[in-house]
DNA sequence: TGTACATCAGTGAACGCGCGTTCACTGATGTAC
DNA sequence: TGTACATCAGTGAACGCGCGTTCACTGATGTAC
């Protein structure tokens, strides 16, 4: 009979916790089709993951809570593609890996254009200042920062503020893709690649 | 008796238009509340303007056309702010007047998250290929052009391509104020001022 | 000057809907004795 | 080996709510004659 849905076999003993991951996954798919974190319900999750409804809040306290949890996955995942990507690059030129790096993160915010923008919420920011001091965003400071100590460390210097550099970085790479996202141009995303060599060579010299 | 709400005179003959003009500024105005545009109902519109909300659809075809509405207004707003900024400006300094417009950018965006936000939203981007080429960002991008002339014309060298110019200083202010929103950190605002005269440095050369 | 009528700005009630969340539950599986 | 019980993963039905939108309307004001 039930043909329309596929069976979900309710987990194992002790493995229960595997639902809290098959919920992240379902968020993640469904925010891409939805569009926005408003637009996606619960009752939807449970849907795409193939539970009831009510079963989300054996994991998550509430819809907040899960959408959280999808931001920090999120956010793993960004940084993961551009460890990635740096890791494919020529070990021995820091530069390569950067632009590697920032090639990454374009590819991930125009493939995941919902996800991506998620990681830039704000309304539900929460307040508890421990959770603020982990916001995931300082991974991408971080990142930044490290690729262009490496640069240095190869000999080039970087122009202007140092302590500046990493937000110049990440702020025109977010500013630029958010502006293509928007401009009703042809979507050429080799734009963004030629926007990335114009910015590493504004940024660095010999 | 009804004292809980203001009586809204109905308006005069052939001036229907203005109800037009509130219900705008209603939405400007309760979209900074709520936060986001599907967090903005047409009922709490219709209230906020002191209108029942079947009133609505005598201006607007639906929710979309309205928001849309509001986009464009939130544009014009943001011009205008750079406009009057640059015009406080000293008039034979065009890298000051470049200056003072991007922080204009910067103070409309923090001011008006909600409304800023707004101007980067894509889901519901109207395919009507008319509607796209008027998309109101042109404005923006026509306005950093000129700002960017002025300065090549008072002697100033614009670093890198000067076709993406433009972009990347739209970019990186855009940039730049998201993170600031998100980052966990102090807010400070004078940081983003610090910010746009760094970009110029690196931008611009004599 | 009076009156019938058209126009206009705006409304009250209702529609069906999907939402987040709560509740008391089910039924399989492991554990104690 | 058998059985009572606890634990665990997950559910079905229901709650109250506010939403976008439609409908037939009201009542003030201008216009034609």
């Amino acid at each position: 009979m039930s043909e329309s849905a596929a069976v979900r076999p309710r987990n194992p003993r002790g493995q229960g916790e595997r639902l809290r991951e098959e919920l992240l996954r379902a968020t993640e798919r469904l925010l891409e089709e939805v569009g926005s974190e408003d637009a996606l319900s619960l009752r939807a999750v449970a849907r795409e993951a193939g539970v009831a409804a009510p079963s989300i809040y054996r994991h998550f306290a509430d819809k907040t809570e899960l959408v959280w949890a999808t931001l920090e996955v999120s956010y793993e995942r960004l940084a993961h593609a551009m460890t990635d990507a740096a890791g494919e690059a020529d070990e021995d030129d820091p530069v390569a890996r950067l632009r590697a790096q920032l090639r990454a993160y374009c590819h991930y915010a125009i493939t995941h254009p919902a996800n991506y923008r998620l990681l830039y919420e704000t309304r539900q920011s929460p307040v508890d200042p421990e959770r603020l001091a982990g916001h995931p965003a300082g991974l991408l400071v971080r990142s930044w920062h490290h690729a262009l100590t490496a640069c240095e460390e190869a000999g080039w210097r970087v122009r202007g503020s140092r302590a500046e550099a990493p937000y110049l970085l990440w702020s025109a790479v977010h500013g630029r893709v958010m502006i293509w996202q928007v401009m009703p141009s042809r979507k050429d995303s080799s734009r963004l690649d030629r926007f990335v060599d114009e910015i590493l060579q504004l940024l660095l010299e010999r």
